[in-house]
DNA sequence: CAAGGTTCTTACCGCGTGGTAAGTTTCTTC
DNA sequence: GAAGAAACTTACCACGCGGTAAGAACCTTG
C-alpha cells in the first residue's frame, strides 16, 4: 500500500478517477440495483468507456465491493457514534437518520442492495450479514448500558430493541424513498426512542 | 370475464398453467428481483419455453403485475384484518408477522420489489406508492380508534405510529431473510405494540 | 373423423451484457 | 527529448435478453 504513503505525484490521477468511478457506480446501483446496472452506464456517468472502468476494477463485483467499502469508510452514518454510550449512543441514531435525509443516493444503494443481497448467492450477501450482525451488536450493547444506567423503561428487552431499531430505520428509508412519508425520518425515530427511554 | 363463471371445461388447463407461471415468476423475482429475472428462467421453472410464458402474459411487465395482484388477492397478510378495530386491528399485525414467517417466497418478492420500485421509472412504482399510502391510512386510523378508546399510551401520535409500524415490519423482513434475526418477527412486533398500547 | 380454437415449440431478430486484446494517448522521470 | 509506465479507447467476442412469426400438438365440439 505505497499509494497511501505518497498520494501526491504520479498516483494522484489514478486515485481520482477511481473515486469518480465508485461514485458513479453508487449512483447507478442506487437507481437500478446491482444486477440491472451495466458497466457501460456507470462508465458513461464517469465520462469514459466501460473497459476504462474495468482497468481500475477487474470485475463488476470488485466494483460493487469498492462501493460498499467506500460507504463504510465514509463515516458509516448508520452506527451509533464511537464515543457515545448507552442513551447517548441511541440518541445519535436520530442524528444519523437526519443525516441520511441529505444522502438520497447512499440510502438508495443500501436499500436496494440490502434487499437484493437477501439471496444467499448474491455477491454482497456476506457483507450485509456481517454488517447487520455488527450493527445489531452495537445497538444491543447500547440498550444494555442504558438499562444499567436506569435510562431504559421497564420491560424493554435490549436483545429485542436492537434489531427493532435497525428495522425501523431500514423500513423508514424505503417509505422515504417512495415519497409516502409525511414526517421526517428523524422525528419518527425520535418518537420511537421516546417510548423506550 | 366469462372464465370466472365457468372455470370447468376447456378453460381449466389455461388457468392452471397461468397460475403455475405466476408462482414460478414469484419465486424468480424473489431470488433476483424483477430486473434481473429472465423470462427464460421463469419459463424453465414452469416447465416450458419462454414464448410459452409470453403467450399467457404479453410482456414481462404484465407478468409482474399479475404477481403483485395475486398477492393482494391471496389475502394480503400485511393489512389489519377487516373486521377488527383499533387495538385489535393493531394486534392482528402480530399475527400477520407470524404468518409471513411461513411465506418466505412472498416476503422475498415484496422486500426486493419494494426497494427496487423506489425508482420513479420502475413499472411497480405506482403500485407500491398506492399500497403504502393505503396501508398507512388503515394503520393511522386504527391508532386513532385505539386512542379514542383509551387504549393508547400518552404521547403516542397516530400519524407517526402508523408509518412506524409499517417500517418496523418491513425492516424486520429484511433481517429475517438475511438470517440475522434471533427472535421471531412476531415477538418483536408484539414488543413494539406493548410499548404503545 | 374432420373443424377449429387453444396452447405451446422451434427458430429467429436486434440489442445490450461482462469481459478481453491490442493499440493509442498522456504524463512522469531520467 | 527519449524511455517507459499508467491510463485509457477502439474493436471485438460469446452470450443472454425481451419479443415476434409461424407452425405443430392437443383437445374439445360438431
Amino acid at each position: 500500500m505505497a499509494d497511501q504513503e505518497a498520494p501526491d505525484g504520479r498516483q494522484r490521477r489514478g486515485r481520482d478517477t477511481r473515486a469518480l468511478i465508485v461514485e458513479s457506480a453508487m449512483e447507478q446501483f442506487a437507481e437500478s440495483g446491482y444486477r440491472a446496472s451495466s458497466l457501460r452506464d456507470i462508465a458513461a456517468r464517469a465520462g469514459m468507456t466501460h473497459p476504462g472502468v474495468l482497468y481500475h476494477f477487474p470485475t463488476k463485483e470488485a466494483l460493487l465491493m469498492a462501493v460498499l467499502q467506500r460507504r463504510d469508510n465514509l463515516g458509516s452514518h448508520e452506527r451509533p457514534v464511537r464515543g457515545a454510550l448507552g442513551r447517548d449512543a441511541l440518541r445519535s441514531m436520530v442524528a444519523a437518520a437526519a443525516h441520511n435525509e441529505t444522502q438520497r443516493g447512499l440510502v438508495e444503494v443500501f436499500a436496494v442492495l440490502s434487499a437484493e443481497a437477501t439471496s444467499a448467492d448474491h455477491p454482497a450477501h456476506d457483507y450485509f450479514v456481517e454488517r447487520y450482525e455488527s450493527l445489531c451488536g452495537s445497538l444491543v450493547e447500547a440498550y444494555e448500558v442504558a438499562r444499567d444506567s436506569g435510562d431504559l423503561r421497564e420491560g424493554i428487552d435490549p436483545a429485542i430493541a436492537g434489531p427493532q431499531l435497525i428495522a425501523l430505520m431500514d423500513g423508514l428509508q424505503v417509505q422515504w424513498l417512495l415519497g409516502t412519508l409525511t414526517a421526517p425520518m428523524a422525528d419518527i425515530v425520535s418518537a420511537h426512542l421516546a417510548t423506550q427511554l
